[in-house]
DNA sequence: ACTGATATCTTTACGATGTAAAGATTATAA
DNA sequence: TTATAATCTTTACATCGTAAAGATATCAGT
């Protein structure tokens, strides 16, 4: 196993000036610089969101630091810094990828269902069905403390998935829902949709339906559990 | 024993001095020990509980680390590992008793109801009160990926306040429910007004249904669109 | 083409955290 | 009374986020 080399700690009193020269050994092991590594990498950017998702689907939440992320692209631990600012500004952009692939996933299973109704459970699986997919970036995604939704990109990309659950309900409904006002009714259909099916996905994420599914009958799956869980609520978003 | 070689680093062998300056290592909490504050604490264990509850409230599962509870309960920032071992086992004793208040605030909305259709409905609202009231308390208890679910108190807290969700949605199908073995129906029925309860509060403190608040018909509260949803829901958790 | 400005990346530094290990002090039991 | 265990403090260190300064490449304006 590479040793991760152990970062510097010099001790406080006046250092000599400068002159720092080859350091004896200076075998530090993360990346030394040659000439074909550039100093500039030319999108690393792109590179380290790459590198920050595939550390975060290999080591969960807590192993997604920023200086992981810049082993996992080769570059020095401050490089993401002038990228995104501070690691609030990384998981940021990495959760608006993350919204941008959800939606998508939910917009092709609406669009590959055939009718109303069908469209509604196959969206509400597409939703789970993500996030077994890609635990880590449904986490980061709503579990994460460390988010800026304020930032342009990450709020336009949870609107806009959000927007394709309102639009979801409104088919349900047989009605057009306005993006400017709701009627309490439509506001409560599309909380409890979202609700469940968002509480559905973090109890299955933390483990918790396992007790559920323990006691439920020999051989019943997550997926057969969603399924009876959406027949059961089928009427809620049905208009009266 | 003397101290002998008191650090054998046997990973960088080259590196001699090291040099130990004292570095007025945290000196944060100059806590000074006098006579009035006795070595031994008396019940420093429940002490620190205290004290991380406070710091919890004050300034949230991310202020929570164990040094900031020690700190809070004027002892060294190491008086916690003697205690709790690690911060899992601080954070999962604590997330014990959150779960047992939790469980009592939701016994005591069920008993102070009549009807049984209303103690589903006071139920689930003493659910979102109590995330409301402790909402450092429901992260930890939901949100934090560092509890271990198998130490004893959790789990059997936690299962407690399970078994309570469990006789309520019983309770509201009019049969009774085996500790043992559900059907597919009841399985449904339980994850379904759990997943719904705590999706909606997630969401709640996540800050994210405020989208839907602000589309509301003016004046919306949590507790109206909760009531609207529960009552859209109503029919869900009967047997058919 | 040259040159200064700017963007990109690295080094160095520092305070905070979790944890391990060893020392200090008090309680407990034999 | 004394040995042993329990409790708490000190010291040490790897890791993390972040700031600041240094190094290197790109680019704009002349």
């Amino acid at each position: 196993m590479a040793r991760l080399s152990k970062e510097n700690k010099a001790t406080r009193p006046t250092r000599a000036p400068t002159r720092r020269v080859a350091r004896a050994a200076d075998r530090s092991a993360p990346r030394r610089r040659t000439n074909d590594t550039p100093y500039h990498h030319g999108d690393l950017h792109e590179a380290l969101l790459k590198a920050a998702e595939r550390v975060l689907e290999r080591d969960g939440l807590a192993g997604l630091t920023l200086r992981a992320v810049a082993r996992e692209a080769g570059v020095s631990h401050a490089a993401p810094t002038h990228h995104f600012g501070d690691l609030t500004g990384l998981l940021s952009e990495l959760a608006a990828i993350g919204f941008r692939q959800f939606g998508q996933a939910m917009a092709a299973a609406d669009a590959s269902a055939a009718t109303t109704p069908e469209k509604g459970v196959a969206s509400a699986k597409a939703y789970v069905a993500y996030a077994q997919a890609h635990p880590g970036m449904y986490g980061l995604m709503f579990r994460s403390e460390r988010l800026d939704h304020e930032r342009p990109s990450l709020h336009e990309a949870s609107e806009a998935s959000f927007a394709g659950l309102t639009r979801g309900v409104g088919a349900s409904r047989h009605e057009q829902i306005s993006k400017e006002s709701l009627s309490l009714d439509q506001a409560a259909a599309i909380a409890s949709a979202w609700s469940l099916v968002h509480g559905f996905t973090m109890l299955l994420l933390d483990g918790r339906l396992k007790t559920i599914l323990d006691r439920s009958p020999e051989g019943t799956s997550v997926e057969a559990l969603l399924t009876a869980m959406l027949r059961l609520s089928a009427g809620r978003l049905a208009r009266p």
